[in-house]
DNA sequence: GTGGTCTAGACCACT
DNA sequence: GTGGTCTAGACCACG
């Protein structure tokens, strides 16, 4: 399974990263577990190893993961990274919402917009 | 006024676009309005006058201003605007919303958040 | 009536020639007449003399009109400027479906499309 | 093989742009071929590597090339880009037939002569 | 080595 | 004086 999409702008490494991120979220990389190596992820996705510990470095950087020297990298245990995650989503948005305000867009009426959106699709 | 931010990441010819996309969209500037001259802005905000030039030819490719040669550079007549920046609200607020539905984040509690930090500053 | 279109990106002058060929084109302006004096056009057009100037020379370079000095300017009698127009539109076709040969597009399939389109307004 | 004009009155850039868009269009270069580095292509026509900036820039825009940072630009893979090309020659064409019309120019007067030259190399 | 950005300074077309 | 283009050379992010 290889996730990098060249067309998209972004570098390789965020790409990388933001994967991670994302099976961390949703549960399926748990805390403990421990990481693919950084050489045998480059083989995966053909990639360079600078790459990956490139992304492996970011992540450690911002709390996702730690690093045993000479045994690999593992998921943290952090359990308000839920709420970090939240709180980011929610400040994003309002943000935005700000942003309509300052133009002059009623921000009732973008909300009416969006529900219809995401309604279908609610949880 | 020197809106520039050299900490911000972004290109500084980018940050300059998005300071006249702003007050286009807030109505400061308005259709018909003259833009600084790409040497006066250069001189005002202490920058390079080609760093302003690609500001403004990235503003006229997205259809904001026009040029016109030995004259200056003036702000489009474009009603559609404003309704182009609300779809693009609209899209990223949906975009979050669907990033927290694959995490596992309930949108109601998001929104329910959301308002509350919303409402004092509503319109 | 002030045929300048500020939006357009050609410089003014080139909008300005434009205008008076076709006129002449069109039979509006027929040989001898006289064109409008520089500064009263420019006062019409809201507009620079020089910038008035610079089309009449490109047009006397053309051949369209030639000027009498302290007289002002007349359109030149040419009897050929019709086939010179027709020449130059059937070379531009040609070279256009030239261009569509080169990149593997069957011109007959072009010419019915473009029928399509034409015929409606056919003469 | 340089094929710069400095005769041509359009910028470098966009004669660098043209050049690819063509060989694009002709299929000599194909969907995920690798473009020259913007340093080589520049030395190889004697430029400057910011001219040929410029045309990849131009090329991305308009969405025949992507590029990856720190790997090199490479062609997108976009089936519908010679049906937009080939309905920019039609619109063009179509363009041409109506200016002629407005000058009272037969049209079907000039698909005669059009024809005769292009029959000679139709395919 | 690759592209992206910026600075400095020049020349040209246009008004 | 206005914008448009180009050159030369530098620095940074990315791989």
């Amino acid at each position: 399974m290889n996730f990098i999409d060249y067309q998209d702008g972004r570098p390789i490494y965020e790409q990388i990263a933001e994967n991670f991120k994302l099976q961390i979220y949703k549960g399926i990389l748990q805390a403990g577990d421990q990481m693919p190596s950084v050489r045998s992820l480059a083989m995966e996705l053909s990639t360079n190893p600078n790459t990956v510990q490139k992304a492996y470095t970011e992540l450690e950087r911002q709390g996702f993961i730690y690093t045993v020297k000479g045994r690999g990298n593992f998921v943290k245990d952090n359990a308000s990274m839920m709420d970090n995650k939240k709180e980011e989503i929610i400040t994003a948005v309002v943000e935005l919402f700000h942003e309509a305000q300052d133009i002059g867009i009623s921000v009732n009426e973008l909300i009416i917009e969006i529900k219809k959106k995401i309604e279908p699709i609610d949880d």
